[in-house]
Formats: C-alpha cells, structure tokens, sequence
DNA sequence: TCGAAAAGTCAACAGTGTGTCGATTTTTTA
DNA sequence: TAAAAAATCGACACACTGTTGACTTTTCGA
C-alpha cells in the first residue's frame, strides 16, 4: 500500500491509466512527497525548506520547482495522499453494521490513520491555519469524513428513536462538532510524549463521546437547587 | 478594560506595582500588540514581518527586537493577553449556580471571547501548530479553561448521580474532550464567513453538546438487528 | 529505431525578510 | 542634574524564496 502506482495531486503529467509503469517525473515525485514525510519527523512544516527537500531527493532547488510551486504545496500533496488512505478505510467499514460498531470502526480507522502518518496529520493542522485558501482545502477533507457519518446517522435517526442529534443541530451539525471533537483530541494527543495505553483511552473516550453526542441525556434537564 | 495599565508578558521593565504610570517602554509594547492585533485581520500571523509591525508603530526594525525576540513572540503575548482576559470572564461565573448554568455561561463567555479578539484565537492556532514549545504554551493556556471547569465536574459528580464522566476516562479527560471540541468548533466557524445567526446556532449546540458528554445517555447500548 | 516534442534539470540572479552588533540618544531615577 | 538604565537605529551577514532561460534526458509515435 505504500508504494503504489496511482498519484493523486495535480502532479506533472498525472492522468495515466492505472498500473502503467511510471514516468520518472511522477516516480520523482513520490520521492519528494516521501522525502518530504520523512523529514516532517523532525521538524515543523514550516521548517521544511526547498532546499532540504532538493537535497534529499538529490536534485537541484531549482527542479524542485518543476513539480511544487512551494514548500506548502509539498504538504498539501502529501496531506491529500494520506487523507485519501484514510477515507479509504471508511468506505471498508461495513454499512450494515449496528451503529455503535460503525461508530467504533470510524474511530479505529481514524486513528490508525493518525498513528501511521501522525506527522503528515500534525502539518495538515499546521498548513490550515496559514492561509484562508488552505482552511478551506482541509475543511473540504474533513467534509468528506463527516458528510460519510452523518449519512449513517441521518438514517439512523428516523429508524430509531434512540438516536436524537436535533439539540445540536440536526445529524449534520451534530457530526460536524463530534468529528473536530476527535480531530482536536488526536491532534492533542499526538502533539505530545505518550504512550500505547493512553491512544487506547484516548480511543475509547472518544468512541464513548461521540456516541453520547447522539443520543439524548438520561434525565430531563431541570432546575436543581445548590446546597 | 481594553487599554488597561498592567502589563502582562516578560516584557522589558514589567512588574511594578499596579497603578502606576507606565514607562515609555511599557507604552510601546502595548502599542506594538495593538498594531499586531491590528494588522491580524488582513493576514495570517505567518505574513506579519517585524518590518511591517515596526512600520505601523513608527519605530525601526531594529528597535522592535528590543521588545519582542520575532514576530512569533509578538503573537504569543498578544493570545496571552486575549486568553487572561477571558479566563476573567471565568473567574467571574456565579459558583453556586446549577451545572447547565454554569456550562452554559462558561460556553457564552468562551463565544464572546472569540467574537472579540477573533484574530488572536485564530493566530493562537496557527502559533500552536508550528513549534512543540508552541503547542505546549497553547495546551497550558487551555489547560486553565479545562482545570477551571473540570473542578466542578468534580464536585457535581460527586453530588449528581445524573452525571457520570467515567466512560469518557473521568471528569478530567471529559472536559478536555469538551474543551477541544469546543475550541475547534469556534476556530473552523470563525475561520469563515457566517452571519450572527449561525453564531448563536454553534453556541447553542455546542453548549447542548457539552451536556451530553457529561450524562449518560438514556438507552443501555445492546447490539440491535439490522433491518 | 530514430528524431522531434515533451519532460526534466540546473546555475545564476534578484528579492524579501531575518537576526545581530555596537554606537548613539533619550528617559528614568536617586 | 548626572549617572545608570532604557530605548533607538544603521549597517551587516545571512538564509530562503521564486524566476528565467538555456541545456539535457526521456518518451513515444511514425
């Protein structure tokens, strides 16, 4: 699944039938991505250079302007690569499935995803928030996701009583909040020194608490009296 | 409440006692915070330069490092002072009032917080995702918010069999689910355009959201049958 | 399989912003 | 009011960016 035969961006001649042997600028290509995803290990995408980049795949800083037309174009490909693997994890989940392992199977494939390119994830986060334009690219990203889930949970709601997302808005509001919920929390928790077994507990609170953004609260809301 | 006479940052010649009149120093400090609070309404944080910000003050480049080390360290007085102010905002919620109130008034004083110095919060998330130092001083700054309420979850929990964090990893890690949930949710809604109604709307399902994270919900989950 | 078109490569240049230094002027304070 | 502290600035060295135009290699169809 890593190396593979398709591109994704906008690259220099992309559009070829899929299987056919590539052209050493695509193959190039995928080297700079890789490069690139290799040296986010170390350091902010901010950080990133041109020239570091060229000089890891071996090429002048000049050719490395043939393919991308910045550094932040470098990232952009590279988060559009690793968010494609991860919504095809979604499209495997099965859709018969009751909706607590929907919900459950979302969350592990989210965060296997988080786990296998945390750093491109890290620099998608770090990309959105410089530019407007870029916001919007990774806005659309998540859209996809929570468009996926909250298909799921608008027919949920009229086949099942139990399930109520109108407080927050409608279905669609509702997945919206829930999915920058786990957004956030993995950004959080790969941002920092952890381990294994709180990526379980992180994965279990937010399977937890997505589910209870869907369904109502066991006791009416009412006016309680302080001690 | 917005041109105050304390100072808040390590700048040059900072604590003196309050009251006092500020040095020529301190004013200009505060005179290059506003002109980059300022200028973050047409651009990104990443495009302030301290060329610009010394230009808008009057002074040289040069003298700028004199109060801030880059233009980085500019930002991370300016969301400092944006944050103290809110937690304010915090500190001041009626202690005694019912749970729902209380998260309620804490959500509101959080959306007015945003309303008012939108661009710092938005800068605040660009800041937080370019250095691990970065995102540490963000995670601390939030932490504040999550400790703030998570001491009251605490105590409800303890009093309100209706509230019941453990499935989300305890009160704490409940409230720091609901904090984020709630910071990316401002940050994706302020980062675009959206009419005031849409405002209310958030807040509203966001405060609805918060609750839910903190009850139980009103079926006990068993698997059920596909149709 | 050959040759033209397409793809890929690069050195050199011009530009923009950064951060530092030491010398100088202004403000503060005792 | 004069010494100390604070504030200011010009000039320098440097790192990275993005563009241009000439050159080389690869690809692909006749």
């Amino acid at each position: 699944m890593a190396d593979r035969e398709t591109v994704v961006g906008g690259a220099p001649s992309s559009r070829r039938r899929v299987g056919q042997k590539l052209r050493k600028g695509d193959r190039r290509r995928n080297e700079i991505l890789d490069a690139a995803e290799e040296q986010l290990r170390d350091r902010a995408a901010l950080d990133l250079t041109i020239d570091g980049l060229a000089e890891a795949v071996g090429v002048s800083r000049s050719s490395l302007y043939f393919y991308f037309d910045s550094k932040w174009d470098v990232v952009d490909a590279l988060v559009e690569r690793a968010s494609a693997e991860m919504f095809e994890q979604y499209l495997a989940l099965p859709a018969t499935a009751p909706l607590e392992d929907f919900l459950a199977g979302a969350l592990e494939a989210t965060y296997l995803g988080w786990k296998r390119h945390r750093v491109v994830f890290l620099a998608a986060a770090e990309r959105s928030s410089h530019a407007d334009e870029a916001t919007d690219r990774w806005r659309e990203i998540m859209e996809r996701f929570i468009g996926f889930i909250a298909d799921r949970i608008e027919v949920e709601f009229a086949l099942d009583p139990t399930v109520d997302p109108t407080p927050l808005g409608g279905a669609r509001r509702a997945v919206e909040i829930g999915c920058w919920m786990v957004e956030r929390s993995f950004y959080m928790l790969f941002s920092r020194e952890h381990d294994e077994a709180e990526e379980r507990e992180m994965v279990a609170a937010l399977t937890a608490a997505f589910e209870r953004l869907l369904h109502p609260d066991s006791v009416s809301r009412r006016p309680r009296p302080r001690t």
